[in-house]
DNA sequence: CATGTTTGTTAGTAAATCTTACGAACTAAA
DNA sequence: TTTAGTTCGTAAGATTTACTAACAAACATG
């Protein structure tokens, strides 16, 4: 018996609705699709818009006006480039209408704040050290640090974000940062309340992969490893970030590498990740290495052998993750100087003896491009996202 | 300086929108929300369903009436309870309508296909030797199955889903399947050419996660371990599958375990998962160790041990993928009397072990309640979420 | 038996897009 | 110089969708 009267196929953009719909989400829909078709190209005329989106010029026309009415959209004149027909008039994002201010709470011993424009170029910024100040102190240093970078700002600002280490709900709770002795934080909201500004606050890694995705041109599907006093990772999969059944995904640094043991770790167990790769552990095996060698020669050896051996153990973990996800894009953030070498290179080597070649043949390992900026860029990327839709 | 006219917050539905949405779209998205909703919860009456979903009595009242004309919902007399009011009139799927055809492809030796009912119950099935043939003469014998389980079903069929092995693209292509000799097979669109049925293939393994999560009730990030002739991996984050960058997301068959090598595995590699964990690699090695004890006791201690090896290097890859994803399920799907023990109890233990306790705490492995059935019913949950948007 | 409640439907309104049509402004060819 | 063709942006009306308001039907309860 074949198929009579089967209903219809159901377009991709109905599997699992979760909410019901309304005509007055459609303008919501429309009106970022148009602000991030310019937000991403610049530069465009109405009907332009109207050919990219598949809308048509009468409804961009509408939702220009209303952009433009909220001052988010500006004209710039006419075309110059000799066409036939009537001269476009080009429209762009008003980039310097609106700054972002960013928090990066990363930093072991000093948080660091910043003016950004819609671009995500950095216009100002500033730091204070931490000084160990853990707790109701710590947020006290956060807020005080937040306030000065809004005096700072020299437009209205479309929010503030914050990227903070530790586990942070989607709400902004910073459920657990030792390193600031936060623990159900809730500074997301007290931020929100102290400064009447929107704020957004989210983990730092994922803060910086989001960064990589939207500034560094990365793909869909993107794995950032971030190398500090800590190691952590964000992951990018669809465009999306993943943030795991507890908040937690990318909490790669207590797991344990390999078979045989390994260096003690401050977690009480052996052989974690942090333990082979964490920026104090190199420096002081590299420092301990270079103490004990007879020439330089014997030093870098020694060096080259422990840059080596951490890439290797980078790698280890990496591979099943790779495997599992079918990553081809991996981005490194931290120091250079100990990432940008030897120890890239032997975790590339690894991941690619320890997975299929056929699938993983592409893989790329690379530096991010972004610096030290970029959680505070990624943290903006937040903001972007969360009042305009754009990223 | 403070936001001043700062534009409004936009809602999570508007995050990076990918296309423009029309009137009809609402339509779309708002009928496919009562059909699923009356799928899950069944028998409720329009009231009910405006409570639920959030639309009026009378949109759902007109989206009901229009599914009623496809003969996908029915009215099924008053509800009896006595309540104050006019008495409800209850609605359900209309779940012996249609049928769904299905095909798993995995099998070592054998095809299987089965008919089944909208609720992913298998009606009756039947399976066909591969006996050796590949390429074109392996589509042959799918295709003469397709036909034979098409004209067992007893109901207009509302699609065929297919479970095929090895790598499967979005558009159903089976890009590599060494087991069944195809490379760049167009199975969905040969086999919808040959039926005049919408067919959908996806990979085994992703068929399976997919009727874990419909029909065994798991949570919204969920890894399923396919343990047969080899081993793979489906994984659903947030209620989608993951497909990965070159749909080769879950193969991790051939990912390297622990750094002590390990038994050569046919890829050339030595260690690799499959090595350690696959069913023929498992029934040899314990029928070898229980030819040469000497007491029945002997043998046992020596199937236990090679099963808590087994389990042990499934965990060694699994953590850092855990760790990574932040996963809090893990479903095992595979011969019972081998993985249902000792080796999963190993599998466990050893991801705790080597995590951060605090996150994985409460990581639960199980096997899966769907048995051998698991990759038919889960080709079904592709069939209803492309037919109706329904799963 | 009157009252209140719940159900499902009918009629009209609001919001969003679309189609069709038009004037404005430019290039290029006759 | 004039004419034709093109492109841009806007205006008016049609279409689709879901909403609000109102109502009849059917039931329980005091």
């Amino acid at each position: 018996m074949t198929a009579t009267g089967a209903p219809r196929m159901i377009q991709d953009r109905a599997l699992r609705p979760t909410a019901k719909v309304l005509p007055e989400h459609i303008r919501l829909n429309n009106r970022t699709l148009v602000l991030q078709t310019l937000y991403r190209t610049g530069l465009q005329s109405r009907a332009d818009l109207a050919r990219e989106t598949g809308l048509t010029r009468v409804t961009v026309s509408d939702l220009i006006s209303e952009l433009m009415g909220e001052n988010l959209v500006i004209e710039l004149g006419q075309r110059q480039e000799p066409r036939p027909g009537k001269p476009a008039t080009l429209l762009d994002i008003n980039r310097v209408a609106f700054q972002i201010v960013t928090l990066d709470l990363s930093g072991h011993t000093r948080l660091r704040g910043a003016v950004l424009s819609l671009d995500g170029a950095v216009l100002s910024s500033s730091g204070v050290e931490l000084s160990g100040a853990r707790g109701e102190a710590a947020y006290e240093k956060v807020a005080a640090l937040l306030r000065q970078v809004i005096a700072g700002a020299t437009a209205p600002i479309l929010g503030v974000g914050v990227g903070s280490p530790g586990i942070v709900d989607r709400a902004g709770v910073v459920r657990n940062a030792p390193n600031l002795g936060w623990r159900d934080e809730p500074l997301q909201a007290r931020l929100q309340d102290a400064t009447g500004l929107p704020v957004r606050v989210v983990n730092d890694a994922n803060a910086a992969v989001l960064a990589e995705h939207s500034f560094g041109g990365a793909d869909h599907d993107l794995l950032l490893v971030k190398v500090g006093h800590g190691v952590g990772a964000g992951l990018l999969m669809g465009g999306r970030a993943i943030f795991g059944e507890r908040f937690a995904a990318g909490e790669i640094g207590h797991v344990v590498v390999g078979t045989d043991d390994g260096p003690l770790c401050a977690c009480g167990k052996s052989g974690c990740l942090e333990a082979w790769l964490s920026v104090p552990r190199l420096t002081s095996a590299i420092q301990a290495a270079t103490d004990t060698a007879a020439t330089p020669e014997q030093a870098e050896l020694a060096t080259d052998q422990i840059l080596t051996e951490a890439g290797r153990r980078l790698g280890i973990i990496l591979a099943p993750v790779v495997g599992a996800l079918n990553l081809l894009e991996i981005v490194l953030s931290g120091p250079p100087e100990l990432l940008d070498g030897v120890l890239s290179a032997a975790t590339v080597e690894t991941i690619l003896s320890r997975t299929m070649a056929t699938e993983t043949g592409e893989l790329t390992l690379r530096m991010t491009a972004q610096g030290e900026d970029i959680v505070l860029r990624g943290a903006a990327v937040m903001v972007l996202s969360a009042q305009l839709g754009v990223s």
